[in-house]
DNA sequence: CCATCATTTAGAATTATTCTAAATCTTGAC
DNA sequence: GTCAAGATTTAGAATAATTCTAAATGATGG
């Protein structure tokens, strides 16, 4: 199975940069591999040092431009949640992404299937859409309950 | 109406920052303007120079205290809707933001009132989110369409 | 009036991203 | 295959965005 995965990773990578006009490169593959290894939201920063393990000789400026080729092929997404360097997602699935405020570590979440529609002004094209939740996560919010003692237990959701 | 709004905009500011244990100063008063005289989602840059206009003394860092201090207050937004300089928005409404891929202009946009729950993980406390509907603005999609050639139209919607 | 704490300031420092020019690699035409 | 054209990578410089620092200023409570 991992090999399977690994190789339909590599078939996606392939498929999508061509039809993109863009070339597949070691470096690319290289920082799509990082990207699929730890799903943690890393910064180009963190990819960078990551990359550097196997491919020392890879250079600042060409994980911007793969992280970018990577985004306009669609295998990866950017995520700005909060002011400071922007992270990636190679999770292309239809998700949105819980912030901890506290800790800033950022989750993956579902979005409801039946999401409603946004009304865009008359003639605007709409083509993707970001949603962000801003909150505590599980562990930073019992170690704030244990500070200010427990409050009543609001459901666990949120809009929208 | 004019006055009267300036006064309860002022109040508002007193109210928000004491509550917060924030103090109204000249200086956070003077952004705080800035933000509400034009809302197309200044930079911090953006602001730092409009706020010298009437204050020339003011500060880089006093820009970004006060900035920071009215989304602590609850007056203001952080808008990050792509790599680059963290954008402020004064309109603490419940909206989303329309973000056009060409221009980069950014447009508040209308949320549906009946916003579908998104289920957090069990622990988590959701305070509050943000969408951004990326696309192309009415002008730069009629610009497009000129070059490559008219599509059909969808609808003028999308989801979330 | 004094002590304390918050805020502002200029400018340095740091972090994040983009740019530049040269080197390398790929591809397609011949 | 060989060559020219164009794409990509590289190191490092340059720029942009943000944060930090230490000193000065201002407000508040006793």
């Amino acid at each position: 199975m991992k090999a399977d995965s690994l190789h339909d990773d590599e078939l996606q990578l392939t498929r999508q940069l061509g039809a993109t006009g863009l070339r597949l490169t070691p470096q690319r593959q290289q920082v799509y591999d990082v990207l699929l290894q730890k799903r943690d939201h890393p910064t180009a920063e963190e990819v960078f040092m990551r990359a550097k393990r196997d491919m020392p000789e890879i250079s600042h400026a060409t994980v911007y431009n793969c992280l970018d080729a990577l985004v306009k092929c669609g295998l990866a997404r950017q995520v700005t949640v909060e002011r400071g360097a922007t992270r990636y997602c190679p999770n292309m699935t239809e998700h949105g992404h819980f912030h901890c405020s506290t800790c800033g570590t950022i989750y993956d979440v579902e979005l409801p299937s039946e999401l409603p529609c946004v009304i865009v002004p008359r003639g605007f094209k709409a083509l993707r859409h970001d949603v962000t939740i801003h909150g505590l996560c599980a562990e930073c919010a019992r170690k704030e309950n244990k500070i200010n003692g427990p409050t009543r237990h609001a459901p666990h959701r949120s809009a929208p």
